[in-house]
DNA sequence: GACTAAATATGACGGTGTCAAGATTGATTA
DNA sequence: TAATCAATCTTGACACCGTCATATTTAGTC
């Protein structure tokens, strides 16, 4: 006699993360168009406003979910960085197949973590930035060791912050122009990536 | 006693060009959120459904904006790419730092012609699609020129598609991370370019 | 058991895109 | 010139949307 969530209570009990899930859901569904939040509190059987006291905002929600995206880019990443067995190099073309991937698996989400609508002028939530801004700095100490293990083609001055600024520019351009369909077959990810891995690697 | 506009004419006379100019100013003034149909309508002096006959949809208004910013961009790279005076490798810098700074001076435009709205499933007009092809055509072939030239770093065998869709991707990142402020500071496009351009270039 | 604060609901407002139906006009044709 | 017609524009209406102000219900606390 203890989960009985079916009868109508009044209070959800945990309305906040059920609304984080089903969002996520509807996103991945019918993309960030499809997503309302009158819609999404009917899904939820909860009233139109009820929203509104658990986030300040449709963007705040919005943020909400991309802070659970970067937190999983963030940890895909360290995974594969700390792995045992790969050589750095092996571990150099994992970092931009498994980005890309990752963008190419949650298109919708991925286009909400990097999109217009949650970064532009002040809209980004304390909390976003908490999540969004380890996972760029983890990049840069990535891209550092890479370049102090003299695997990246360049000559003249590094920098770390450089590169990574770079390299993640291509990446983020492949993985949007995949997902926006532009002139890039998604049959193609692993091509245009392995292509990639060996434009940047010293030959 | 030819151009006598002021008179409120029940027809406007040429109501198609005009949305499309103040469609455009809206843009930049306001970004894409701030252009409605509605509003655009009464900046015109003209009734919310007039546009309806001359645009299908908003998508398709939003489509011929976009399409006249891949003519702008189609045209500044052949400038480029057939001037007379710099080296092919200058060019090569010129295109990587010209494909940004225009995302830059034009960020809502750039923003639209690669964004989800008018791409995903088929909103695009053939007519936009008539204008951004050749712009797509053309930078592949800028890179065949590249990579038969040796200029570009890379082991095994060449294809200009791939390289283009790299090289390609890498702007088109760049100039997303500095339009959305992600990690990246509009005063360092520069640098961010040159690095880009060392990184690429054979060494 | 009373009180308070949090959670939820209802009603309302202004905004949006777009459809249907009517009004106006310029061009064509007889 | 008069009549016709299609293009163009307007008005009205609808279904959405986000969000505010206000009222209601409930859980937890003293």
């Amino acid at each position: 006699m203890k989960n009985i969530p079916e009868k109508s209570k009044y209070h959800h009990g945990d309305l906040r993360t059920t609304l984080l899930t089903v969002a996520g859901e509807m996103l991945k569904e019918g993309g960030i168009e499809e997503l309302s939040l009158r819609k999404l509190a009917a899904r939820v059987g909860v009233s139109r406003t009820a929203p509104y006291h658990h986030f300040k905002d449709k963007n705040a929600l919005l943020c909400g979910i991309a802070e659970s995206g970067f937190r999983q880019l963030h940890q895909m990443n360290k995974r594969s960085f700390n792995a045992e067995g790969p050589s750095t190099k092996e571990k150099f073309s994992s970092f931009i197949h498994e980005y890309v991937n990752f963008a190419k698996a949650n298109p919708d989400l991925y286009e909400l973590m990097f999109g217009r609508t949650i970064w532009k002028q002040e809209n980004s939530t304390s909390e976003l930035r908490d999540a969004a801004y380890p996972c760029f700095q983890y990049q840069v100490a990535m891209t550092r060791e890479w370049q102090q293990l003299k695997l990246l083609n360049h000559s003249g001055e590094e920098s770390a912050l450089r590169a990574s600024q770079v390299l993640w520019g291509t990446v983020h351009g492949i993985a949007k122009l995949l997902i926006d369909g532009i002139y890039t077959d998604v049959a193609h990810v692993e091509e245009i990536c392995d292509y990639a891995v060996d434009m940047f690697l010293v030959h």
